[in-house]
DNA sequence: CCAAATAGAGAGCAGTGCTCTTGTTTTGGT
DNA sequence: ACCAAAACAAGAGCACTGCTCTCTATTTGG
């Protein structure tokens, strides 16, 4: 199915690969803003109109970028849950990995981070193609809870009776066997993390929270009370 | 102290102001990415290069605007808090008006929403003069809190001995009187609230919350329950 | 082997932020 | 009242952007 049947073809994913790259790099250095497909042709040794083979216009670039950074950070949110489990960590030291390692991707990659988490630049688009790679992080985190639940349990306060349909409906959505009252937390939970987060990436804490490191995993780890998970 | 010299003087004030309003404007229409000055001098019947001499550049404009976006939701979490102290709300229903009203503010200016809690746009930019503006929603529930403090008192589990020396500067710098238990959990639940907002108005909840009124109240409640705030 | 698909190059359009120069108007001190 | 200085507006222009169009070279598949 993946078999390159030609030299075109093989260098038609090359070239791809190359741009997105170089784009990435721009990205990175210089922000969102900053990045030009000219800038990156001209980077490449080729001329700009030759690059809109490859895209069709500049959103469809960032797009691009936008479903590989969701995949980056989400892999990064895995692999820690990966080595916590390895190392049979409990639900709730699981759960402070994977939120410390959002948080190390998004302070490590803020120009990406802000491309996902950030206000949508490129006038809306990426509706679609980026709702699978963006479940990913969060998956993980509903990968830990339900694990949690499967053991011991986990009992939540009831619901307000005006959430809670609501809060059946996305458990049968994306979160299936779990309590609804975990669900919702789950959710609010994750708003919140992207919040401290973002808050931290984007200059809100700047002369308010010095120590963020400590800051962080306190905050995290009340995330982790929030949702049900045992204290230890 | 600002009576007006003369008719230029007169005039320099009503220009720049004008400059503001459709620059705002545009901004509300079609977001910061598309604000132009030339877009403005041109609406305003003036050459763009006029336009320099009362904003010094495209930055500058922006700026202007993020101060004065920051008082707008400011000035809406202050009325929201002064209304509901009126009618004699009780400090959890305060904080749930203000965190309302931020939230309501956002879903009504969502780019202005995301100009000052979304990705820096230009650059970098807005350090210092944006940090008095931009503490006022924050101070209003910092206030909620320290009067339920001064009320009946305030307890919280206490801290990680990592996160207690940071917290007690916290205190001291911006929530005077407060147990740094409570700061903590106050600066943390203001990250989360602006990240349940965030992922709202820049729709990480898009095929994932629908009720989001019933949800966003259920949220909030529980960050009030958080930084101590008694029930009812 | 040759028509069709594909890739690249270049020119060009409309738009941007910003600067510099050239006149014009208002201001404030003598 | 006058006149230099300051403030202002306008226009031309630079370097850049995304994007489209046309033209030519190359690779592909029937």
């Amino acid at each position: 199915m993946s078999t390159v049947r030609g030299a075109r073809e093989r260098a038609r994913i090359e070239v791809t690969a190359a741009i997105k790259d170089e784009a990435r790099r721009m990205l990175a250095a210089e922000g969102a803003a900053k990045l030009s497909l000219r800038a990156v042709a001209r980077e490449l040794g080729m001329v700009s109109s030759a690059l809109y083979r490859y895209f069709p216009s500049r959103d469809e670039l960032l797009t691009a970028l936008i479903v590989d950074a969701y995949d980056s950070v989400g892999a990064a949110a895995e692999e820690a849950d990966a080595r916590a489990r390895a190392a049979g960590a409990p639900p709730r030291a699981r759960w402070a990995e994977v939120c410390g390692a959002f948080r190390a991707w998004a302070l490590a990659h803020p120009h990406e981070y802000s491309l996902i988490y950030g206000s949508p630049v490129p006038g809306y688009s990426a509706p679609l193609d980026t709702v699978g790679p963006a479940a990913r992080a969060a998956n993980a985190l509903i990968g830990i809870v339900r694990a949690a639940h499967q053991g011991r349990g986990i009992a939540l306060p009831p619901l307000p009776a005006a959430l809670r349909a609501e809060a059946e409906r996305m458990t049968a959505d994306f979160a299936e066997g779990l309590p609804p009252e975990v669900t919702a937390a789950l959710v609010a939970a994750w708003g919140q993390l992207v919040g401290l987060v973002s808050c931290e990436v984007f200059g809100q804490f700047n002369r308010v929270v010095e120590d963020r490191d400590a800051f962080f995993a306190h905050a995290a780890g009340q995330l982790g009370h929030a949702v049900g998970l045992p204290s230890v």
